[in-house]
DNA sequence: TTTTGAGTTGTTCGA
DNA sequence: GTCGAACAACTCAAA
């Protein structure tokens, strides 16, 4: 007879510590047997050398090592989350699984699957609410729709918030203990699953306390770089989101607060409006006419724009995998306006490279920049990619790092004159838009 | 129900 | 160089 277990399944909550749905798997009655599966259908669009596969791997061996220390390991499959499961229900007497919820539509759809197919088996799925303070419909207007203005969302977000409720440490130590105790479970390889090591490693996260006070006023200087890195760290759940907003909390600042309420703004936005993912927010905004230049992608991708700060951000993402935001949002508006190209491109571009790739925030902030989204720009305000150079640039110093032959004959010109790609995004999006 | 105030991140033009 | 208005009206949220 197969040992009964409860199945604790890890996906992007890659940490032993605060993690909540691990920490009540842990409180049960039965062993927990901790699982990831390398999701097939995920994978099968990446690059053998993808960045964020190598980070995930790197970071399930930091868990392994720790739940070894305790007598116990970590399940490493590969296939899709309904064969995995069938291989281990083979193996064990799978009495529940649980694990942390995730809002994206596909993982919401996954989730579904999987708890069918348990559910048939009279397994239970129970899931808990870990990567965000406040989910789904927890913040919403007084008629229960929910917000799609960021201020208000933002006020009552902070009214709700309670941290005695809401950032409590869920420190596991005391019942690791109830882990299976199975020190060499199967553990795929980085080449098991068809990849190799990357270039490109995701940074240490920086959240000290002067980075915070700063971070309202430094933020915006692409060469001082004040940002915190954390994007990949909360988006494959290395830190836990309630310490970051401890964090955020002792500071005097409250500009880091506001910007993670920001990410679970747009992922309520995307669990109400999962449409949005490829469908303007704003549906009129469907009808602009895109000029969909190949040849002109092609120049934005490389950073052969000619404007040296687009070609700065562009280079630097392709190269590291993560661009300056006061530059993402240059770029964004610099393909949708002067190069009258589909946000949904650029979108996609960013979500093959960026390590902090989050559906919900890169969908929000393209559609921000297009005009068609939640609380967006309006159309007509488009960046002036040299006015921007001497506001956050002015030195130089950035484009310098990313753009070695600025200054050079070798330098390309510009793939539109900016007055005139000024004036031909504002008649097109007028014209549509009437 | 109607009214009122307000809304991430900008640029250009003319005085 | 600096300032305010215009861009173009619109929609949301709350009283």
């Amino acid at each position: 007879m197969a040992q009964e277990v409860n199945v604790f399944w890890f996906r992007r909550d890659l940490r032993l510590h605060d993690n909540v749905g691990f920490f009540k798997a842990l409180h049960g009655k039965l062993p927990v047997l901790p699982v990831f599966i390398f999701d097939t259908n995920i994978l099968e669009e990446l690059p053998e050398d993808d960045a964020r596969v190598n980070f995930i791997h790197r970071q399930l061996n930091r868990m392994n090592d720790k739940l070894r220390e305790h007598g116990s390991s970590l399940l490493v499959l590969q296939g899709s989350p309904e064969d995995a499961f069938s291989e281990i229900l083979s193996d064990y007497e799978v009495k529940n699984v649980i694990t942390n919820r995730d809002y994206e539509p596909y993982a919401k759809q996954r989730d579904e699957e999987v708890e069918a197919m348990l559910s048939e088996k009279n397994i239970g799925f129970y899931t808990y609410k870990d990567q965000v303070i406040f989910e789904k419909d927890e913040v919403v207007k007084n008629d229960g729709d929910p917000y799609v203005v960021y201020t208000p969302y933002m006020k009552t977000w902070r009214d709700q918030f309670d941290p005695e409720k809401h950032i409590k440490d869920h420190d596991p130590a005391k019942v690791l203990k109830n882990l299976i105790q199975e020190k060499d479970l199967r553990f795929l390889s980085l080449e098991d699953i068809g990849f190799i090591p990357s270039e490109i490693q995701v940074p240490d996260y920086d959240v000290s306390e002067s980075l915070i006070d700063a971070y309202g006023k430094t933020r915006n200087f692409p060469d001082k770089d004040g940002t915190s890195h954390l994007g990949p760290h909360l988006r494959f759940g290395t830190v836990s989101i309630r310490q970051m907003v401890r964090k955020a909390l002792e500071s005097s600042s409250d500009v880091f607060l506001k910007e993670l309420i920001w990410r679970e703004f747009f992922m309520q936005i995307l669990y109400h409006y999962p449409h949005t993912v490829n469908k303007a927010f704003k549906s009129k905004y469907d009808r602009i006419p895109w000029r969909n230049n190949e040849e002109e992608f092609e120049r934005w991708k490389e950073g052969k724009t000619g404007y040296p700060l687009v070609d700065a951000g562009m280079r630097q993402l392709k190269a590291t995998g993560y661009m300056h935001n006061r530059v993402r949002m240059l770029v964004a508006s610099f393909l949708c306006k002067h190069l009258l190209i589909d946000w949904r491109w650029g979108e996609a571009y960013f979500a093959e490279k960026l390590l902090d790739y989050e559906q919900a925030s890169n969908v929000g902030n393209w559609q921000w920049a297009s005009g068609s989204g939640v609380d967006a720009a309006p159309y007509f305000r488009i960046f002036n990619p040299m006015t921007q150079v001497d506001k956050f640039d002015k030195d130089k110093r950035y484009i310098k790092t990313w753009v070695e032959e600025f200054g050079t004959d070798a330098y390309c010109d510009p793939v539109v004159e900016h007055k005139k790609g000024r004036e031909r995004a504002l008649d097109t999006y007028k014209e549509a838009l009437t």
